[in-house]
RNA sequence: GUGGCUGUAGCUCAGCUGGUAGAGUCCCGGAUUGUGAUUCCGGUCGUCGCGGGUUCAAGCCCCGUCAGCCACCCCA
């Protein structure tokens, strides 16, 4: 036997037993979108390197050291998309969706980074984002966050999730706030640990948000980013808070909130949770109001989020009525040869006549037996027994699986009607 | 990328101070003729993650490697 290959590190395989919580989170993320009038786009898995270089920042750990870069055959180097705002903008950009126009944006699909897997963090992940072009906020701004706290209570997972917030200023502000403490730092620089003093030279927002408990004196006595918003920044963010009191969410100002993507600006905003170890951030977003002319666009407001599903997925109990939609109907046992090739047509037949039937054909013979344990084990509800007796009568042996109910002998003419009877289902 | 823990049948796991592997489950067959999920009986399945080494002898010890988990880091 040759020696077998395995999946990539950080890859994974989502199994059958896994697929109804993916179809229930993304069914309900995709009425959720409706709901507010976004509208879905599909972009391109490999993008141009250069794309996530200018937008996600140079210097950046996404960009050093997490992508997987690779030269195409005409030597051009392409990218496994690492996140989807970029793709997303380039491509609203390129077909002319921003020309003075509002853009309400939805996408999902795989991203990639090569970190060191955990759970919760994976090389493929799958995220959902909603991009929101054209509009300065803070309206849009609460409307994504009031949004996705939606989900949460469509998915029934309200309680293991709370929201940070912060604003991190305009660009300039910004700037004008990191050298302030840079300042501070450097005077501090004695107890800064290694990572901090890394961090100094490449992105000192960063240190605000270390983990580490030696760095937590320093950094509450840090000045405080917002302590040091411009004026409409500060507005903005008034504004957005008081739409959050009123519409009743709940929320903490975090002043350590940074975000690790240099394109952020102005609103930020985590969804955590704490039952996630170390990966606990399940959604994530913020305003790039500079994002669209960086990549050489018209100068364009935008705001939007993210958020992975792997971990959303690890927190969801899906209820027992969303967990069985997917089974059967019902199985249809067939005995002997005659059997068989009146059983299939006639499945047909059902298939047509009832709209969304979810009825499977025993393949593979067996005897009685075995096809009966088939029928449990596929979830259906009804046991179809079509044999030579049922042949000679016309008739279909109809056995309940899950209910303790005398099993049934129903004439084939009739069969169409007892099925919409007693599977709820209705005609085409 | 750094550090720690783990790796035995498809799955969950046992295997004492080294003596060439077991349980439950799953799957298949049977318990009077065409009836599942319960019960009883029988059966299939492993180069003990992979590669080296020490030893008369290794699943148990040593080294390397791969993979998973946890923390750091990073982030959704």
């Amino acid at each position: 036997m040759a020696k077998s290959i395995q999946a990539i590190r950080g890859m994974n395989d989502i199994l059958p037993e896994q697929t109804p919580y993916w179809q229930h989170v993304e069914n309900s993320f995709r009425q959720l979108m409706q709901s507010y009038g976004y509208q879905e786009i599909r972009m391109p898995i490999v993008e141009s390197t250069a794309l996530f270089k200018r937008s996600i920042g140079e210097v950046t750990d996404i960009v050093e050291k997490e992508m997987y870069t690779f030269e195409d055959r005409n030597g051009d180097s392409l990218t496994l998309r690492p996140e989807g705002t970029a793709s997303c903008v380039r491509a609203a950009m390129q077909h002319g969706l921003l020309h003075n126009q509002i853009q309400r944006l939805w996408y999902s699909g795989p991203m990639f980074r090569h970190e060191r897997p955990q759970k919760g963090r994976y090389r493929q992940f799958h995220q959902f984002g909603v991009e929101a072009f054209g509009l300065a906020g803070p309206d849009v701004d609460a409307e994504l966050i009031l949004m996705s706290n939606r989900l949460w209570q469509k998915l029934g997972m309200s309680d293991d999730v709370s929201l940070e917030l912060n604003s991190l200023g305009s660009a300039e502000t910004r700037q004008q706030y990191r050298k302030i403490l840079v300042e501070y730092f450097s005077a501090h620089e004695a107890e800064l640990d290694d990572d901090s003093k890394r961090r100094l030279q490449t992105n000192p927002l960063r240190i605000l948000d270390s983990k580490n408990p030696e760095m937590q004196k320093l950094n509450e006595n840090a000045p405080k980013l917002i302590d040091h918003l411009d004026a409409e920044s500060k507005q903005d963010f008034e504004v957005l808070c008081n739409v959050l009191n009123d519409a009743g969410v709940s929320y903490k100002i975090n002043p350590r909130l940074v975000r690790g993507l240099d394109y952020y600006s102005k609103t930020v905003f985590e969804w955590v949770t704490d039952k996630l170890g170390t990966q606990g951030t399940i959604c994530a977003g913020g305003r790039f109001d500079g994002l669209v002319e960086q990549l050489g666009g018209k100068a364009t407001p935008a705001i939007g989020f993210a958020l992975g599903l792997e971990r959303l997925i690890e927190l969801l109990e899906i209820p027992e009525d969303v967990q069985h939609e997917n089974n059967l109907n019902v199985y249809l046992v067939l005995m002997g040869e005659k059997a068989l090739s009146k059983g299939l047509p006639l499945a047909e037949q059902w298939r047509n006549e009832i709209l969304g039937l979810k009825l499977q054909v025993n393949c593979g013979g067996g005897s009685i037996k075995s096809q009966m344990k088939k029928a449990d084990k596929s979830g259906a509800g009804l046991a179809f027994i079509l044999g030579d007796d049922e042949l000679e009568k016309n008739i279909i042996t109809v056995k309940f699986l899950r209910e303790k109910k005398e099993q049934e002998m129903i004439e084939l003419s009739q069969i169409t009607d007892y099925l919409k009877k007693n599977i709820g289902l209705i005609g085409s």
